[in-house]
DNA sequence: ATAAAACCTAAACTTGACTTTAGGTCAAGA
DNA sequence: TCTTGACCTAAAGTCAAGTTTAGGTTTTAT
């Protein structure tokens, strides 16, 4: 069993989160004792699947959902599972999404490194169009479909 | 030259958000014809980047400032490319980050296959921490590190 | 010529995820 | 015992990134 303070040094998180988890239904049935939380390894695998769903891009209100759901037990199996699976793709899609971002980035970073190195910004402007090496070309392609 | 409508549609973006935009500085010393905003190939340039920073995760004020550094021109060379070189690594770690939440994921989708396929929730607890498969294993605690 | 569609601004409002504040309770060490 | 640090709640505040509203102007199609 561990104080609010333990876990929100363990998660590097404020208690100010932690106690914002429990009020919005983030910790359902989370133990009292005289008033004081007390987080059992049910609440720190609670805390990683949180954070593994916020950094999926799922809301607050949704996470809550899903903390009902496993209250609910095994009738609700089906639906957790459906969640996990969109979480999946939702993820790649993101992972997609930064890989073209990514792309567009390293063009830019290899664009200013040219103008520092060999001249005027119009020059190398005027060189984006036609006279790229094929592999920067495809670069800035990719970064403006 | 296009309206602020054509471009909406074109990136698939509310007006109200590209006149947001203009208003936060981003679209430094973009033409009007009788109060209407005209927006010109540096313009369509300009979001283009603009997504590119925002998926990156920088914050509009900051790509306010990336905005300023480009009207004054050649001098700011070297700003505008660190800058590019700090997104390339906060984008790297992201996906990084992305792909840690990824076997969680993953390993939660398997976890409900298996409590739907054959059994109780309780069962499947108690396999966890020593029974499970090594690859599956390693999902599980890449996600709890 | 006129009416609808597209545009404009300033300012207020919204949303989500926290954080801060104010005022109090509890417990462990000197 | 006392006091200090860790904890508690409710409610208000903050912040970023837009969105909505209200009232007005301009363009375009009929």
């Amino acid at each position: 069993m561990y104080t609010i303070g333990q876990v929100a040094e363990r998660f590097q998180l404020p208690i100010s989160t932690l106690r914002y988890y429990d009020k919005e239904g983030l910790l359902p049935g989370i133990e009292r004792k005289s008033g004081r939380r007390l987080f059992s390894d049910v609440e720190i695998e609670a805390l990683h699947v949180i954070e593994c769903l916020k950094a999926s891009g799922l809301e607050i209100r949704e996470i809550r959902q899903f903390m009902k759901w496993c209250i609910e037990g095994a009738e609700t199996y089906g639906k957790r599972k459906e969640l996990f699976e969109a979480r999946k793709k939702a993820v790649e899609e993101e992972m997609t999404r930064l890989q073209k971002t990514l792309d567009l980035i390293r063009f830019k970073c290899w664009y200013y490194e040219q103008a520092i190195k060999d001249g005027t910004e119009e020059k190398l402007q005027a060189m984006i169009p036609d006279k790229l090496p094929k592999k920067l070309r495809e670069l800035y392609d990719n970064g403006h479909q």
